[in-house]
DNA sequence: CAGTGGTCTAGACCACAGC
DNA sequence: CTGTGGTCTAGACCACTGG
């Protein structure tokens, strides 16, 4: 190889990203081991640990113990996604956020609600809906369920004031979530709601969470017409 | 505080989780410094470094030179989305894959598209239609832009063998990446080809790609109605 | 059971942001 | 200028896995 680098381990990555771009190293190769590679580069097998985890954690290698560093056959993209506060996304945005409680009540869960939270039975939940909006229009509808076993003081907090999204960051700790984004035809009711045509295709984002293995609440965010969900892919 | 922990790096991340989920450290405070969490858990410093660098990349933490490190006041979720090859994603649910070509010509680029690639002008691109099916159903209309300069082996490529999809991944090197995510109402023809109800809510995924500041190719992933993207969010 | 990646250590120097 | 996180080194041991 023509190329030596910086003895950093950005260097070392931006190198060895170098060889597999130009097919140096092909799809499917094996790459020389750690230890020859800090020999080449004249630096710690640390720093070159360093450089292929990050790349392996990209997708761009594969690495096993024994057999070595592949480069991968499928560099399988990977997007991430920031899930801010919708206060924040919107502020963001430069636009001025204001949020409405519409209904508080307490229910069994609806079936897809039961099944997001992986529950069979239909556990007596606290619902809340409410409404966020951006410059005065309707941004994203929040429709959100909370076991109230899990988040007792969920009974007793000020929804008025904060918004579920925002109180349960703030006051509910959580260890696993899961997220399921899908397309919606919205029915005429949240059509209103949200002042779009009946009908209309909207991106609907569901969210689980848990705490240790206790469930803490499931909410469905539909969002305006022509919303979009933005990300680069690391690569 | 009363539980130090294993000398791995994990172990160390695990009781900082620990401190954060149980509030001993509040959002928005700063916690010890990595010398002094490296006494106090009786390992050397990197290996404080090394689990508070992980909590900080997942959202935790937020780190800042000469100021030290401080819990995150809104702990911004992070989602990884995994972008397979259609047909893996299909062979990994158990079903079987099939694709088709069903156009290929040249074109100007339509005012999406030119957006997508971040083009002011209308290039004219090699334009591919291709259709993916699981277990015989219509599962994605690809609907893909090439531009021949960037690649000017999309001309003699063989689609009917492989999609573009594979074709570019495993042929084409590059280096960033702009994924869009949103919804759309099918129009007439398109739900004629996935065979489902003109006006039905779809999901659309927008890619674009680029080597160095080239444009490499725009695809549209139009997908079967009732489709969801998942994900677990690390935090 | 041997080889390769995964990790820990103790020490050092550097870069950058507050003071 | 000083202190804190960011990184590099050289060496060591461990864990997993493929032959």
């Amino acid at each position: 190889m023509t190329k030596p680098e910086k003895k950093t381990w950005q260097g070392v990555r931006a190198e060895v990203q170098r060889r597999i771009r130009t097919r140096a190293w092909k799809p499917g190769d094996a790459i020389p081991f750690e230890a020859d590679l800090a020999r080449e580069f004249g630096c710690a097998r640390a720093t070159v640990n360093r450089a292929l985890r990050d790349l392996a954690e990209a997708g761009l290698l594969e690495r096993k113990r024994r057999s070595g560093t592949r480069v991968a056959l499928h560099p399988t993209g990977r997007a991430v996604l920031d899930i801010p506060l919708i206060r924040k996304e919107v502020e963001a945005a430069g636009q001025r956020y204001d949020y409405e409680l519409l209904a508080r009540s307490g229910s069994p869960a609806p079936p897809h609600v039961a099944k997001g939270m992986e529950r069979r039975d239909a556990p007596h939940l606290v619902h809340v809906v409410a409404l966020h909006r951006a410059d005065g229009r309707p941004h994203v509808l929040e429709d959100r369920w909370i076991d109230p076993e899990t988040v007792p003081d969920a009974a007793a907090a000020d929804f008025h004031a904060k918004s579920p999204n925002e109180w349960l960051l703030e006051n509910v700790p959580f260890t696993r979530s899961e997220l399921s984004i899908h397309a919606l035809s919205v029915d005429p009711q949240t059509a209103e709601l949200l002042d779009v045509a009946p009908g209309a295709a909207i991106l609907a984002l569901d969210r689980a969470t848990w705490l240790e293995e206790r469930p803490v609440t499931f909410v469905r965010l539909m969002h305006d017409t022509g919303h979009v969900i933005r990300s680069s892919i690391t690569a």
